[in-house]
DNA sequence: GAATGATCTTGAACTAGATTAAGAAATCAG
DNA sequence: CTGATTTCTTAATCTAGTTCAAGATCATTC
C-alpha cells in the first residue's frame, strides 16, 4: 500500500508532524476488493469513510423502481462514501462497489472520531475538501439544469480522461443523467 | 441584530465561551438590504461568507445567454456566498440578491481567516456544515436525475414551506430547473 | 388612480431525451 | 473453445418539458 501519496494529499492542505501521519495511518484499515465487489451497502449503516488506494469505485443511489443512479466515481486519492449514514448512524441510501481491482482504506467512524479530537487540525482538512467538494456539487447541479446531455458529456470527459478505461457506458450515461441508450446516440452523432 | 440566535445556530455544533461569542460577533458586519439589492454580484470578487439575519435572498448562476440558475434560497440562519470565489479570490461567478428588505451579517476573509486561526473549533464548526450541506446538494443531484418536476416541486413546498411567501413563483421554477411556464402548468393540473 | 412594468397563465407547436424492443458486440464462466 | 450473460447500439414511438406568443393579473411609481 502507498501511503506516501496519500499521505501528500492531506499534507496539500495541513502540515502534519510525524507522530500525526504515524496515527493516521495507523487507524486506516486497508481492504482489497475484486471488480463487482462492495465496499458499502445500500441499507446497512455505514462504518467508516472510504479512501480509494488504487483502482475505481462508483457510488450510486437505487430508487424504488430499481433504477440506479451514480453520484460519483472515485480513482485513487478519492475519499467516498455516504457521510449522512456515518455520522448519523442510519443506513445507508447509497452503495459503493468496485468497478475494477481496487485497494480502500477504511477509516472506520470511530477512529476518525478519535482523530479529530486528537489532532483538531484535521477538521480544518475535512472542512477544506468538503467545501472544495460542495463548489463542485453546486457546479454539476448547475450543469445539470443549464447544459444539454451532450456538453455535459464533453465535460466529463475533459474532467476525468482515465475513467472511460474503467467505467462502463451504462454508468456514465447515469452519472450523466440520461439512459444508455441517449448516451449512445450522442457517441454516434458526433463521431460522424 | 438578533445575535442570539445567530450564536445558538453554532452552538448546536461547538460550544463556546464567553471570549470566543464575543470575538466572533465582533468580526461580523451587518448591512441592511432592500428588495432587489446585490449581496454580491457575479464578477466581482467575493469579499466575504454571507449569514442571513433576517429577510429573504437568492444565489443565482447566470449563463452566457442571461439565463438564471438560481442554486439557493437562504432565509435567517442560513449562510451563503460563493466558496471558490472566497478562497480564490477570483471573480464569483455567482449574484446573492435580496428577494425581501433583508439583513445580513458579513464576514471578511481575512476576518474568517484570523477566526480559523485564532479559535481552531470554529474549523470543526464550518467541516460539520459543510458535510451537512454536501449531503444535501447530492440529494438534490439525485432528485434532479430521477425524480419528475412536479415531485420535486412538492418536495420543495415541504421542505420550504415558508418560501413560497417570499419568492416569485419564476424563481422557484428555475431553483427546480424547469420554466415558469411549465412551473404555471404543474399549479394547474394540481389545482383541479 | 392611471400608467408602466413585472409576474403569472394559457395554448399551440416543437424537441431533447425516455421507452420499448431487438440485434450486435463484448465479456465471462466452465 | 462455447454457451451464457452483460453491455452497447439502432430504430420507432412516445412524452416531459421547452419555446414562442399573447393575454391576464399584480405591483410600483409618478
Amino acid at each position: 500500500m502507498d501511503y506516501a501519496s496519500i499521505l501528500a494529499n492531506i499534507t496539500r492542505h495541513i502540515s502534519l508532524t510525524k507522530e500525526e501521519e504515524d496515527f493516521f495511518v495507523s487507524i486506516l484499515n486497508p481492504r482489497k476488493l475484486k471488480q463487482g465487489e462492495f465496499a458499502e451497502k445500500a441499507g446497512e449503516v455505514t462504518t467508516g469513510f472510504i479512501q480509494v488506494a488504487s483502482g475505481c469505485l462508483m457510488t450510486y443511489f437505487t430508487d424504488k423502481e430499481g433504477n440506479d443512479q451514480v453520484i460519483q466515481f472515485s480513482t485513487a486519492g478519492w475519499w467516498t462514501g455516504d457521510l449522512h449514514s456515518l455520522t448519523k448512524q442510519e443506513p445507508s441510501i447509497y452503495s459503493t462497489r468496485a468497478l475494477a481491482d481496487s485497494e480502500i482504506l477504511l477509516l472506520p467512524k470511530i477512529r476518525l472520531e478519535e482523530l479529530l479530537e486528537r489532532y483538531p487540525k484535521f477538521e480544518r482538512f475535512f472542512r477544506i475538501m468538503f467545501q472544495n467538494s460542495l463548489v463542485t456539487h453546486q457546479a454539476r447541479l448547475i450543469e445539470a439544469f443549464s447544459l444539454p446531455a451532450e456538453e455535459r458529456y464533453n465535460k466529463f470527459q475533459k474532467r476525468y480522461p482515465q475513467l472511460e478505461q474503467y467505467v462502463p457506458l451504462k454508468y456514465i450515461a447515469s452519472y450523466l443523467g440520461i439512459t444508455p441508450e441517449f448516451l449512445s446516440k450522442i457517441r454516434r452523432k458526433r463521431s460522424n
